[in-house]
DNA sequence: TTCCTCGGAGAGTGGCACTATCCAAGCATG
DNA sequence: CATGCTTGGATAGTGCCACTCTCCGAGGAA
């Protein structure tokens, strides 16, 4: 297939599928002359990772060429390349190493890692860009005088464990590693705005139920 | 206090200050004086707020005025308002119509909504902006091969509706109607990057349970 | 009086994700 | 073989956004 209907199938016009070949986000055809090349099914697979990527997750494009690499990284164990590639992936701002409320809420994350039990020393412990982000926010919402300490983070801390949970389930039906890489990525950065949504459907659902008449319904 | 010093107290430059009034985010100083304005500590606030909206909660400056502005429409009862500042915060892409994806992503989204019991015909129902954006991750789940049937997602709802009641626990405990606005929106934005970075974390935990030597510890 | 700072306004900056334009090499048709 | 259209590659430009710079005249302070 040719750049002009790889673009019709994956809805990607072709300058944009130009930009991601120039960027690294996807791989080249298999170049058929000087002038031509041939793209497959694997081209269009992948032009709906990078979209979906960037578009639902907003993954920067840098970033996910980042990803899409570490996933790639053959030199890997399974357990590093899952992490690898989601390690990559962007979070917030990093707390600032200064400021008192940031390590304030250092201690608080240390803790409650503590208390459910999950490795803070590995190479995905302390370092990861997951941890710093959490710090980073809960620090934020420390200086607006918002109680979060270990008691108010630990429901979403064992609620996380339980997706956590139903998600691996759902990468190792991925039958290859390679499915299960790309599943890790995919299933990791997709599931974000479905747990948001529904996050803020079920908020409007209780407040409904709290606050106005029908509530009890 | 001054321009210069509310910059000091609230670590944001005079400039993006001054840049926050023109664009609405900060309610205006007291004028003293033709070239001179007094702020206080509501403004110190204010601020923070609208920081951390901005930078941990990603939310557009445009989409920050809007959400602010709703919080202190004083013409909504209280489960209005609440929805009303939630409403205009951002989500992902819209679905596209006409994509037969994004058709059966919106029956499966309807089922799931039914399954759980959340009302879908209200005024923050199907309209809502979380509502679509749930619709369009599914439908980008689909179009990728990923399962994302009722059964896949009721976990995620389950888990959305325990969150809920412990927001809406934390919203609950401000004393005055304008502290739990501000509460309902801060606590919707910071929460996110708390949740995803618990989640990143724990799929590194569960990850390292099921695929390294050390797993079973 | 002199100088310094303040608040306000408009233009400018840098980053990012594209997107439009140009070019030379093919391939396809007569 | 000539002609014209398409292809892939490279470069420069666009639009948006969140600031940030620069200038200005009016006050306030020594």
């Amino acid at each position: 297939m040719r750049l002009a209907e790889l673009s019709e199938q994956s809805g990607v016009s072709t300058a944009t599928i130009k930009y991601y070949l120039r960027e690294g986000l996807l791989q080249p055809g298999r170049r058929v002359s000087a002038t031509q090349a041939e793209y497959d099914d694997t081209h269009v697979r992948r032009l709906r990772l990078v979209r979906a990527l960037i578009q639902l997750g907003k993954v920067p494009v840098a970033t996910a060429r980042e990803v899409i690499a570490a996933a790639e990284d053959e030199s890997l164990d399974h357990h590093l390349r899952l992490g690898a590639a989601t390690w990559a992936l962007p979070t917030g701002p990093e707390p600032d190493e200064d400021d008192p409320e940031a390590a304030a809420a250092g201690r608080t994350v240390t803790a409650l890692l503590e208390h459910v039990g999950w490795r803070t020393d590995q190479e995905l412990g302390e370092l990861s860009p997951a941890y710093r982000t959490l710090v980073a926010a809960v620090a934020a919402l420390r200086r607006l005088g918002y109680p979060c300490g270990v008691a108010h983070l630990l429901p979403y801390a064992r609620l996380a464990a339980q997706l956590a949970v139903t998600d691996l389930d759902l990468i190792e039906e991925q039958p290859t590693e390679a499915g299960q890489i790309e599943a890790a990525v995919a299933l990791t950065v997709l599931y974000e705005p479905v747990l948001l949504s529904l996050r803020r459907l079920a908020h409007s659902e209780e407040s409904a139920r709290r606050f106005t008449d029908a509530g009890g319904a």
